[in-house]
DNA sequence: TTATATACTTGCGAAATGTAAGTAACTATT
DNA sequence: AATAGTTACTTACATTTCGCAAGTATATAA
């Protein structure tokens, strides 16, 4: 049974120290003697922290002052450009993988194939990748904080663990373990829409919020919640695995299917399936099998007829998805995000005009970078020992 | 902006204290031993903490020991008879109010009726209901901890104030402020969703567990979430406010009405709504104007043919609902209060059947008593600087 | 140059937790 | 019935952290 944590002196000082890197983050920097008035802490203990982050090399003095009044304010910033991490995502057959720093710059790239169905050659493809990105962050005299994993399927975020990713073979792979096996630095594995979701908070759409809710749209249906500043779980670890809700009643036995009701309808291997359905008589075999979801859209754009049907469902059920996840979580912005959302950007104020609700909806502003900045995020958000205190006064 | 709060060593000190007892009260009674143990405080912090919680008179020595090798440990439990307060739920036409323990005892009750639409008697009832309630705590012995008041509508907790209640009349009005300035004592003011949630997971269903949502079906509908033990109110304290969400596509613009399109199909008034339309050319006006949803549910049972539509109707999106909450937040059970819920108790095996997925789906135990038993515990959490401390690790 | 204002430093005090040694209480064994 | 062994508790003191207050530094403005 789960109670509430206990603290001691020292947590509270990594629960404070991990408040003011928050705050200077956030504020794109500032002054000792503000974040000590902002926080409620003593300028001591604002100075003392900050000497430790300066230590740790999370923050540094900008060189710029405030003027006040009196004896100018020395600029601390969050120090983005000496910190960096591996990211990699898992993605359809392919692995992509990162050297990228704080302030989302790539620093080097690399990805490596992987054939369909083989969980081994996947594996193999994870550590080829790994190995020719580590050769840079070791030669490199910035801070390396880690290596960070974005999956698309359910994890485990304390143990690491890899439960199950449709499609790949991978189960109960402790992902985790075997990477800090092999490379002795911190590793983070986590969900790509979780991540994507941490990703967009700190670096994209969510400047200055701290509750959102990201739609991910690929050959699934994938959300994430931030809520307070960090990932939204829920208890068994399967908050916004939606693609099973059911808002059509002939959807209620449809829900065991591999994807669900809703995910056919605004998912990339439903779009697909329907594109196929309605041009089965209209083209040759092989053409057929080449039709994917930018085609539909595409069609759609050009004006041909087939598409219409398809696309006014595929608006109106995400619309349904953004009011209902809106609604219920009260999130402060809606981020759209995956490949869908590439050649369906233009339909978002299509969506806007159906919902007669004040929801706020962006399309996702880092795009296929998403669940590699969030897994760097989720890294430092470990380093620091990332605590969320929360009073209900 | 909102940022992180900081700690000082007092808000450790009463965060470890909220730890602790709350240890004792889910597990109804542990030693300081094990106390120590679990939640990884030193044995002299622990008693001292506890020393703190018996002053206090939140816990209390049992008198009973557990015996574990060598000296026997005495074990302490949370003293729930000996904490009472008064709290009032805003209804329809009359304000309830009782005298209650902790162990969920009701010691004095007293009800007052006032006439619809008029937001100045119904404040007077309350009022008048404090008032006669008050000479009884007063006079008695054990710890009174404050009144809490349950409103059918929009609260900020923080403030105390009620922000509307629909069909009511109060508007803006800084109820915690009004009944603090003539009762020197902790007043909470909260939504009824809200606190019936509370009151179910300390008293009721949610026995043991952290996170439930309960959805409350009355003239409209209310959901409260319970997240890691507290109420979850989102960014807007309009979490769960979902009687406004779309099902159906016909639904889109009928979205801006008094009750949206989900209230409308369970929820009483569009419930009685319903059944007036259906049996409107079958009754005298007088017959037709006393039907209420009793009777729906009645001649339901009964096999009166013209209730089958509503009440299939009323199944399924209430089966839709709970996919759609269990799903998006991944709560660990389902909660069903409200009046509505008297008379449909019997259809709640039907939703089960509905749903395809494994979802927990339980009929509230304490009923009626819900938000005024959640009142008292959201005073106590109140009263206990109650924290919430989370770790993203 | 001086007054004023704000920022920072230093030294000490306060509040909390933790450690370790000693004491108390209970059971079981001889 | 004495004693050994085990666990619980108490006490005294160390440690960590934050906060306060006085003194020092640095800026602007008159």
């Amino acid at each position: 049974m789960k109670t509430l944590l206990s603290i001691t002196p020292s947590r509270m000082r990594s629960i404070n120290q991990t408040a003011v890197m928050e705050y200077i983050r956030i504020h794109k920097g500032a002054s000792r003697a503000v974040i000590a008035n902002e926080l409620n802490l003593s300028l001591p203990s604002v100075v003392r922290i900050i000497d430790d982050l300066i230590e740790k090399r999370f923050v540094k003095f900008s060189g710029d002052f405030e003027h006040s009044g009196g004896r100018k304010r020395p600029l601390v910033e969050f120090d983005a450009e000496n910190n960096i991490s591996i990211g990699l995502e898992v993605g359809d057959g392919m692995i992509r993988g990162y050297v990228i720093d704080l302030a989302a710059n790539t620093l080097q790239a690399e990805h490596c194939t992987f054939p369909a169905n083989d969980p081994d050659q996947a594996l193999s493809a994870v550590f080829k990748v790994i190995e020719s990105l580590y050769t840079f962050v070791t030669a490199s005299s910035r801070v390396f904080r880690g290596i960070s994993i974005a999956v698309p399927g359910v994890t485990d975020h304390r143990t690491g663990e890899v439960a199950v990713i449709p499609g790949l073979g991978w189960e109960n792979l402790p992902l985790q373990a075997m990477i800090e096996a092999r490379f002795p630095v911190p590793v983070a594995v986590e969900n790509d829409s979780n991540a994507a979701a941490l990703g967009e908070m700190w670096f994209g759409r969510g400047d200055g919020i701290y509750n959102l809710a990201l739609i991910h749209l690929r050959k699934g249906l994938g959300v994430g919640f931030i809520v307070d500043g960090a990932i939204y779980r829920g208890p068994n670890n399967a908050a916004g695995e939606l693609g099973h809700i059911v808002l059509s009643s002939n959807d209620f036995a449809s829900v065991h299917q591999d994807y669900g009701p809703v995910e056919q309808a605004i998912a990339g291997v439903g779009l697909e399936q329907q594109a196929k359905n309605k041009l089965r008589h209209m083209l040759s075999p092989a053409a057929l099998n080449a039709i994917s979801f930018q085609d539909l859209f595409e069609d759609y754009f050009a004006q041909e007829k087939w598409s219409v049907e398809i696309v006014r469902n595929f608006v109106e059920t995400l619309a349904k998805v953004i009011i209902i996840i809106s609604t219920v979580m009260d999130t402060e912005k809606i981020v759209l995000a995956g490949e869908i959302m590439g050649p369906a950007e233009p339909l978002i104020d299509s969506i806007r005009q159906k919902i007669y609700q004040n929801i706020v909806i962006e399309k996702s502003k880092i795009d296929s970078m998403a669940s590699i900045l969030g897994g760097a995020v989720a890294l430092i958000q470990r380093q620091m020992d990332y605590s969320i205190l929360k009073s209900v006064n």
